[in-house]
RNA sequence: GGCUGAGUGGCAGAGUGGUCAUGCAGCGGCCUGCAAAGCCGUGUACGCCGGUUCGAUUCCGACCUCAGCCUCCA
């Protein structure tokens, strides 16, 4: 077996990937912050770092992934009040959503899910840690802020030069900053605002500090990888970086990655922008494995654009993997189409690669009439498709829809057809076909009988 | 303005210094009573201009265009 390579965002370079620990991987991705329906951004990044737990596992990894909720948040503040609800009715409301969303997509659970309100006492604890090591200080206004100017890393990840970014950096009155670049560990309270006493009176975490100390705690402060969207790379990451680095001289993560966005109309997608697709609004149109498959089905790296167009293509392609799939199914054992899959998911995870082995795997399977070898490809593909937690549903089910409707009328009017192409009656024949076809039903006439699939 | 990254056939989307991505759609054929599914065949694709090279979509340089980050954001 190859080398798994992985593209480190630290470093611009594809690495091979050395665990800090052989045999196992330690993973944290920043969560959501839970304060609305998750999009189809959200989707993505779920579905990306989930093939990559996935991935890891099936290469004999003992991954612990560790994905947190930011249940405190300026956001959430401004939607509880604009709804007139309390903070944690809102956040209780979003975090059963998300569960439902993502349980929808058939996305793993984390092996730990920490929120920000349950980790106060660490949090504080990294603060003092950095006021101590000289590199954060309480301003007059109660807050505390980190000094960037006393790490010498500060703009690695994001390639960014403190310079650079003074340059551009935009003046806030009121600022109580020693350097504009500074951010804020710890928001002293306002009035009507929940807040956690502290060493600097009361108030709340800044949202960096959240994911160092959860991580920390979670995974120690070294581990294998930490992951996100591209837009956490600068500042929420760098200022992970900093503040782990500096209050516990660690090397905090070894290896940093970072999906690429979902964008509408070639603009990304977000909330500020509005232009966004719930993923329950999409789960309206689309099958959840139609749209697993939509974001698998380009590099996590690239940018994705949604289309229904896309979501209809992605739809099309998944039914002829499925329809490759009908049959009997062997042990899959193939292990020409394996090795091949698993050499272009070392590289990086290239998931369109492997998807495109997917289906030569179905081409194999057309293309034999071999039944024992159909049904070892036949194998082979749902393991494969498996690995990215595809192709897993009984294809007759799939194909015809999944949900359980009248199926006995359908059988009966196939029944009736079939009887009517006996007797050579195709007007009659073809008059049920057609009628079939109006309720979506589609009727193939195969050597072994008629099979049917809705559509879909 | 600074920093990232990207421009591939009708669409989507990989990849590569010199025969092949892959899928969807299209066209021709086979199969079929006719279809469907499937199979076979089919497309002078790599932003623009230079350079390196026997040969560049792939390497180098300039240019153009686009996106992201620089403020909360997956």
């Amino acid at each position: 077996m190859s080398d798994l390579k992985i593209y480190n965002s630290l470093t611009r370079e594809k690495e091979t990937f050395r665990p800090l620990v052989p045999g196992k991987v330690r993973m944290y991705v920043c969560g959501i912050t839970v304060y609305d329906f998750c999009h189809v951004g959200h989707a993505r990044m779920i579905a990306v770092f989930d093939m990559v737990v996935r991935y890891l596992r099936e290469r004999g990894y003992d991954v612990t992934f560790v994905r947190n909720i930011t249940d405190i948040d300026d956001k959430i503040i401004r939607r509880a009040n604009e709804n007139g609800e309390t903070i944690d009715a809102v956040t209780s409301r979003f975090i059963h959503a998300m569960n439902e969303d993502f349980d929808a997509l058939g996305m793993l659970k984390p092996d730990a899910e920490p929120r920000a309100t349950g980790h106060m006492p660490e949090m504080i604890a990294m603060i003092e840690r950095l006021i101590a090591n000289g590199k954060a200080y309480a301003a007059d206004n109660g807050d505390v802020y980190y000094d960037v100017s006393e790490f010498p890393d500060y703009g690695r990840l994001s390639g960014k030069k403190l310079d650079d970014l003074r340059a551009g950096a935009r003046i806030e009155v009121d600022e109580a900053k020693r350097d504009p670049l500074d951010f804020v560990l710890w928001k002293a309270a306002k009035p009507g605002e929940p807040s956690w006493d502290s060493p600097w009176g009361r108030g709340r975490p800044g949202w960096h500090i959240e994911c160092s100390a959860m991580s920390v705690k979670c995974l120690g402060d070294h581990f294998d990888i930490h992951g996100g969207g591209m837009d956490l790379k600068f500042p929420h990451h760098e200022n992970e970086i900093a503040q782990t680095c500096g209050a516990l001289e660690s090397k905090f993560v070894k290896y940093w990655m970072h999906n690429g966005f979902v964008n509408i109309d070639e603009e990304k997608m977000s909330k500020s922008l509005g232009n966004f697709f719930t993923i329950r609004d999409v789960l309206k149109h689309y099958r959840p494995e139609v749209l697993r498959y939509f974001l698998l089905a380009s590099h996590y790296r690239s940018p994705l654009n949604y289309t229904d167009a896309n979501l209809e293509k992605a739809k099309s392609s998944l039914e002829r993997l499925y329809l490759a799939l009908r049959g009997r199914t062997g042990s899959g054992r193939d292990d020409r189409f394996s090795d091949r899959f698993f050499d272009v998911m070392d590289d990086d995870f290239n998931t369109p690669q492997a998807i495109a082995v997917l289906f030569e795997l179905a081409h194999a399977i057309n293309s034999t009439d071999d039944e024992n070898e159909k049904a070892e490809l036949r194998g082979t593909l749902k393991r494969l498709g498996g690995v990215l937690g595809l192709l897993q549903q009984d294809p007759e089910s799939w194909l015809r829809g999944g949900d359980d409707t009248d199926d006995s009328g359908i059988e009966k009017r196939i029944a009736a057809r079939n009887a009517a192409r006996k007797s050579r009656d195709f007007a009659a024949a073809d008059r049920i076909r057609d009628e079939l076809l109006a309720e979506g039903v589609i009727l193939e006439d195969g050597p072994a009988g008629t099979t049917w699939r809705r559509e879909s």
